[in-house]
DNA sequence: ATTGCTTCCGTAGTGAGGTACGGGTTTAAG
DNA sequence: CTTAAACCCGTACCTCACTACGGAAGCAAT
């Protein structure tokens, strides 16, 4: 006798991968999950195989690639694609670091102002204001669009 | 004779803060900026405080803070709260750390996965598509929402 | 058999920060 | 005087990743 072993319901699914069961049926409708057959007038049963995709997509989503971009990890996914993921790899790796260089300009400018409010200073003046209306100084003198 | 330095339209004041005109007007809408009364049947003009206004708005986002937010930094305008508005600087130097060591366990992580990648392997099988399936070894082992 | 939780399915709403559209008035240039 | 820009105004739409809603039907326990 043959355990289908771990069928699951969508909301059985959902739980255990830790998301909510919109969630799935979402991914399912973005095409990153496909919908199994319902057998007649029933209820869909998912294995272990949806619960895996689930965790790739939550996995990348950690990493920082969007829906878009896992759609696209998942074309690649025979594994004989590696050179094609690295390079995706590769970008993420390179928007995540200018992201971070970003946040360390606004760290430090942020960190200056914070400290020179926090030296007592005497009459009704607030150096954050003050910065704010004059235009932060931003460290690098860089210029960066804000979205 | 007075010379009313520096009106402009909103075209202009847009223009010259590096914004669109549209932003403008929505942050009107939003409460950020007022709309100056326009003279019978005319267009409306702006100042040079509304271009400082429009300067606060985009250093203060620069910075990391909401409209909501910046809202209520301009309601500390009069430098008499600067207790107040450390407070606010603060908690997003805080936020702001937050964001730089997830995306630095993230760099880490993705770095891993890429260097992997590079240092050719035999087979068909590849070490960024096959950490995403089983998980990605999360460097600090600390769970994260993605959100 | 009745209660009550799930599932199924489509559609609509959320939040943030805008951007676009369309129709009507001004104003500046030629 | 005519035309082209620029302004006014309200409303709708955009992205992203969900989340909520509502009604019908199934399934599990009492």
């Amino acid at each position: 006798m043959l355990k289908k072993r771990n069928v699951m319901t969508i909301g059985t699914l959902a739980k255990t991968a830790g998301v909510g069961v919109e969630t799935v049926r979402y991914y399912q409708r973005r095409g990153l999950m496909s919908e199994p057959e319902k057998p007649y007038g029933g209820i869909r049963h998912y294995d272990e195989q949806a619960l895996a995709r689930l965790h790739f997509i939550r996995a990348s989503q950690w990493l920082g690639f969007s829906l878009d971009e896992i759609g696209e990890l998942l074309t690649l996914q025979d594994g004989a694609h590696c050179d094609e993921a690295r390079e995706l790899g590769e970008q993420k790796l390179t928007s995540v670091r200018r992201k971070i260089s970003h946040l360390q300009q606004i760290e430090r400018a942020l960190n200056e102002l914070v400290q020179k409010c926090s030296a007592g200073h005497g009459d009704v003046y607030c150096p954050l204001m003050a910065s704010l209306n004059d235009g932060v100084e931003d460290a690098t003198t860089d210029k960066h669009k804000v979205r």
